[in-house]
DNA sequence: TCACATCTATCTACTGATAGATAAATGGAG
DNA sequence: CTCCATTTATCTATCAGTAGATAGATGTGA
């Protein structure tokens, strides 16, 4: 195996963990044991916790919003868009049972490492970013403002965290479908 | 200090460190630390973090039902109702920048100890179930079916809980306030 | 050969938890 | 009321386990 397949090979497994567990709730020792190196060798492609938190949420953002696609290729209906949002989510609880990263760390923030609350930062302002473009190509959102897109891209994907949140905490997956998204108008 | 007054203490001290750091961020020693006694004099009074843990989730969601008041107290319109909730969670963010208690813990509910768990979906159980019967008595929740009262409550307690993290995430408390609550038509 | 990758071994600090001692408060029995 | 037993609440000391991190040896592939 490669370094560079290593170093990706840690990272999914750090994401893995830190979206069940929480960032307090993994440790180099279980990180090696599931990739099957010892923990001296984690820290030697990742040389803290802090640089590995900071990368597994910079891949994950990066990850998060190739799925989203290109703005231009988002659909032009306002529905549509925050259906393919809430769906990222909707896909992690139901195929994996794993919270959103960004969730679980924004949770965390105040006790991040600063380098991983940074990432956790920017994770947001690009989803937010991706949502309001998308949003400003469909017919509703060039009949409203900037602020009125962006407060529907923030409230919409506030929803889908906690809806995340509340179904995981409820045991019953299926009341992230209870769950209604803030409507356009 | 009665014994009664320690335990509230220790509650007190333990609900702000989950609060800010998470079910596996505090210890009993710094718990001890913060109320000026040792560990051991901790586990005396709560026996395990999972009978400590469970109940600040206990006295949390007893503090918040009671701060909602009795439903037949609550607001006849449905916004009102909807706004009574949510108010609570933006009072914890702009005047002690903490997450609810069940927000944090719901994140890490996979990791947590059952008797925790358990608590944690007992507050979201009543949580919902004050809400619907608030609306209920609205002319909203008249018109509407008891399954549309249910998933308004269930809409806006994740679009509360999702605020409270993306507002910590973002560094900027005035992201709260630019979320939208999902309209009851 | 040599740079990279991984290992072994170890460190200090901290975790949750327990044992045993102790001082102070409480509560009956004579 | 007083003496003695018990309970309460805390302490010190310690446990085995694990945390993140580091130094230096080992191996291995180009």
């Amino acid at each position: 195996m490669t370094a560079q397949d290593m170093k990706e090979t840690i990272l999914k497994a750090a994401e893995k963990m830190i979206r069940s567990r929480g960032y307090n709730g993994f440790s180099f020792r279980e990180i090696a044991d599931a990739v099957g190196v010892k923990s001296a060798s984690v820290h030697y492609h990742f040389p803290t916790k802090g640089a590995l938190g900071a990368a597994v949420a910079r891949r994950y953002s990066d990850d998060f919003l190739s799925s989203l696609g290109p703005v231009d290729e988002a659909p032009m209906d306002a529905v549509g868009v925050q259906k393919r949002l809430h769906d990222l989510s909707r896909r992690s609880l139901v195929e994996e049972n794993l919270m959103c990263l960004c969730g679980m760390l924004g949770a965390e923030v105040a006790d991040l490492p600063g380098e991983v609350a940074a990432e956790v930062r920017v994770f947001f302002e690009r989803s937010v970013a991706w949502t309001e473009a998308a949003l400003a190509r469909t017919e509703w959102g060039t009949r409203v403002g900037q602020t009125r897109r962006r407060k529907l891209a923030l409230s919409t994907l506030a929803t889908s965290e906690g809806a995340l949140v509340l179904a995981r905490s409820m045991g019953d997956i299926s009341v992230f479908d209870e769950i209604d998204l803030p409507a356009p108008d």
